[in-house]
DNA sequence: AGAATAAGACCACGCATGTAGTCATATGGC
DNA sequence: GCCATATGACTACATGCGTGGTCTTATTCT
């Protein structure tokens, strides 16, 4: 697994949401959030397609961008990752935390509620 | 805040198990999980020292190290840092992804399930 | 048609990180 | 007392990342 970047996470967001699109639309979708310079997009999309997480399709003089990477499949492999490195492999204690700091809101106790809930099956 | 690294993390996971250790000992100490080279170590203890993320004690001609940063405040942060950077603050989708990567066994569902009922309050 | 613009290709550069090497010095064993 | 060893201090160096510049070429506007 090549590893991706915070930006180029960012990047990858915008694909996910809308696939196909060209470099300066990217700049532009990210624009709310991020003020990079149109080059410094272009250059996380490079980085992107060398890392295989994401593919060029020519559209006359310019490319169009489309993920090769899965979200969910990446988000669970981070999730993992994640736990690992900070959490010894345990999930609960992440939670905790969350708890702690954060505060979860009261419907995202009630999600997660649900959610063990089917898993249980 | 000032970041660290993986490597400097698993540094400080020792020294919060035992506070007050010699780089040598760190060194033994994380023998069985990474093959680094006393050097080394040194190194991410050093930049620990200067991260303010650990304060030495002198002990004749070495140092004793102890850790300045709070384990649990650091992980909660890092933990909420997490979730913004890949799930866009949400905590439950996390979980969710969890589950599906078997990231969570059935006594992490238990778990949670229990700390779901005392947040509930 | 000529100029401004826009796209891609390639290059740059400083800081962080992973991974140690070298140097000076202090100490402990013989 | 002298030498091997341990320790800290300083240095090194490749790679990744954040950030954007330059160069060439193609297109569009006037």
């Amino acid at each position: 697994m090549t590893q991706i970047s915070a930006s180029e996470l960012q990047v990858m967001e915008v694909l996910w949401a809308k696939p196909g699109l060209a470099a300066s639309d990217v700049h532009e979708s990210l624009g709310n959030e991020r003020d990079w310079n149109i080059r410094t997009v272009k250059t996380f999309l490079a980085r992107l397609v060398e890392k295989g997480a994401v593919r060029t399709v020519e559209d006359g003089r310019r490319y169009l961008y489309y993920p090769v990477l899965d979200e969910a499949a990446y988000k669970a492999e981070a999730a993992t990752q994640f736990i690992d490195r900070v959490f010894s492999g345990r999930a609960a204690p992440l939670v905790a935390h969350l708890a702690d700091s954060r505060g979860l809101t009261r419907e995202d106790i009630a999600e997660l509620e649900k959610l063990l809930g089917e898993l249980k099956k």
